[in-house]
DNA sequence: CATTCTTGGCTAACTGTGTTAGCCTCTATC
DNA sequence: GATAGAGGCTAACACAGTTAGCCAAGAATG
């Protein structure tokens, strides 16, 4: 999807509708015969992340490696991330299987304890949006933040 | 703040310059003779809740009563946690101090381990924003999840 | 071959957002 | 009593998502 790229490229402000029609070379209104809407659009966005974390995490072994994989990919695609998590998920319109996938790997690595993989994904996501938001002190040493958190 | 009660009475996207005047007996565009824009309402509004997330937090004692106390609070207060925590903060106007002291009961609870405090400081904000997105199974025990992640 | 339908573009326009410019009135102060 | 400031107001702008309705090119069908 072109959305992507305008998503990284510019930020996630700049996708609008009339942005991405327009580099589609097209008027914001003739996105409607493609699409339904901007939530759609972000729906698709989301599984196209989904899918890429979960091949992310089922590439590393270890919980150490995972963590470091998923804010590695997290920080390198900042506003792909955010559509894909900080939203409710239109899970009417994702195709089925896919956030289960995507969580597969984690729990394996957690022997299938769905509590502990809840609490990794939490910690995870909470260290990301944090230092995406700046929301730690410039002088935060967040390697040592994950490490206290995995232990 | 009148903005508070609208944000919780209405919800997030309730919160608009129009709405918030209205509420106020006012136009819109008066609302400049007060206030900034809505940077400075959601920076005010973020004062408002650091404050009272510290003194949440300041009193319990112990991880898991902290951890319990965050996610009541932020679970009563969602739109204003939201505003309060998922964006950058405007250090610049924000009275000197409030980050820390909102921190610091935590950081006290942690023996001053600044690695730790950031960590259970993540897992709590992760675990409170997901269940807010409403990313986990409707039958998940988030109970369970927290307590797997405070061990 | 002619007709019809579908696809996918377009312009114009509507509502709602934050925000600015500029005016006017009340009230306190010298 | 003149004056300055505080705090209202209306009108307007740019930009967001979205809808309605038109039109042209090509596919499908008689």
């Amino acid at each position: 999807m072109a959305a992507r790229a305008l998503l990284e490229e510019e930020g996630e402000e700049a996708l609008t509708m009339r942005s991405l029609a327009e580099r589609l070379g097209i008027k914001a209104p003739s996105l409607y015969k493609h699409v339904s809407g901007r939530q759609e659009i972000e729906t698709l966005l989301a599984a196209e992340a989904l899918t890429e974390m979960g091949e992310t995490l089922a590439n590393e072994s270890g919980l150490e490696a995972m963590g470091r994989a998923y804010r590695t990919w997290a920080l390198d695609n900042p506003a792909l991330y955010r559509v894909a998590t900080t939203r409710p998920l239109d899970r009417e319109n994702l195709t089925p299987g896919l956030e289960d996938a995507a969580a597969a790997p984690l729990l394996e690595a957690l022997d299938g304890d769905r509590n502990r993989a809840r609490a990794f994904w939490a910690l995870a996501h909470g260290l990301v949006l944090l230092e995406l938001d700046g929301r730690f002190p410039e002088d935060a040493d967040l390697e040592a933040a994950w490490a206290a958190g995995l232990g």
